[in-house]
DNA sequence: AGTTCTACTCGGGCGC
DNA sequence: TGCGCCCGAGTAGAAC
């Protein structure tokens, strides 16, 4: 399940692989992975002949420059990316190609179909949907704890739902905000009115630490989640409460607890959060 | 009118 | 073997 740490990492693997590569022809195999253009033939059309000249992330968004285009991938839960040579036999669930000149190919691989792709213009994609409304990237230097106590006010759901949401901060999903606030030891049910100035400043720090030690370890492989070249990450190893349930709190030895939170399921130490 | 909640998408994996 | 249910990111549309 990409967040912002795996599809960093899947970025920078791209970047290697990819840069450079004139694309001979697209094949979409699945069309509603393609949302914009409505027609997946004009999409395929109009990346022919066309090389790749960067890869970047917004939020959990990947963005593939294909100048003048530029390809705006969200790998939802199980999206995945792989360069091949043109002979290896196609995995199942590969819905679409992107056949390079050199007979190399890029494959995006989904189980649930979820994924999408939109396709823009450079330089419009950032004031059209889906990217248009993400909120601050949490490891830039514009997420000072001003704007994120600024996002938070006059905002009345649970602390968890705020951080699931993109316009909020953009690139947290479960297991990051689980993880985040464990580390600053406040409970994911709590009301945004009622978090104290003293713990804003945990949480502010504790969700860029932790989205900086995922990053360093190449993300998390704790679905089904690898890198573009197919490898897992390892801050699986470092992770603290998600998917702990029953196991001892790392702090306090308390049984790691699971609720549903925002509906979502919700690890935490009863214990250290309050 | 802005915020929050609910339903929806999908198929592998699991329990019965 | 087979059926039904669960999971979950993001969002459209409903509800508040």
């Amino acid at each position: 399940m990409p967040e912002l740490p795996e599809v960093e990492t899947v970025k920078r693997t791209l970047e290697t692989l990819i840069v450079g590569k004139t694309i001979e022809k697209v094949t979409v195999d699945l069309p509603r992975i393609i949302q914009e253009p409505p027609d997946p033939a004009l999409f395929e059309a109009l990346l022919a002949g066309r090389t790749v000249t960067g890869v970047g992330r917004r939020g959990k968004f990947l963005r593939i420059f294909v100048d003048p285009w530029i390809i705006v991938s969200h790998m939802r839960m199980e999206g995945r990316y792989s360069v091949v040579r043109r002979q290896e036999p196609v995995a199942k669930h590969t819905h679409v190609r992107f056949h390079f000149t050199d007979g190399s190919e890029l494959r995006y691989n989904d189980v649930r179909q979820f994924g999408t792709m939109h396709l823009y213009r450079q330089g419009e994609d950032l004031e059209r949907p889906p990217l248009n409304k993400l909120g601050p990237e949490p490891l830039s230097d514009t997420f000072t704890l001003d704007v994120f106590r600024q996002r938070l006010s006059n905002r009345k759901t649970t602390i968890k739902a705020l951080l699931l949401n993109q316009a909020v901060v953009s690139g947290l999903g479960n297991i990051y905000v689980d993880e985040a606030l464990f580390e600053a030891g406040i409970h994911p049910e709590r009301a945004v009115p009622e978090v104290t100035e003293e713990e804003l400043k945990r949480l502010h720090a504790a969700i860029r630490s932790t989205l900086i030690k995922a990053v360093e370890a190449g993300g998390s492989s704790v679905r089904s989640y690898v890198n573009g070249k197919g490898e897992m990450g390892m801050f699986q190893l470092q992770i603290q409460v998600y998917g702990r349930k029953g196991e001892p709190c790392l702090h306090c030895g308390e049984p790691i607890a699971k609720t549903l939170v925002a509906g979502r399921g919700t690890h935490l130490c009863p214990r250290c959060q309050r």
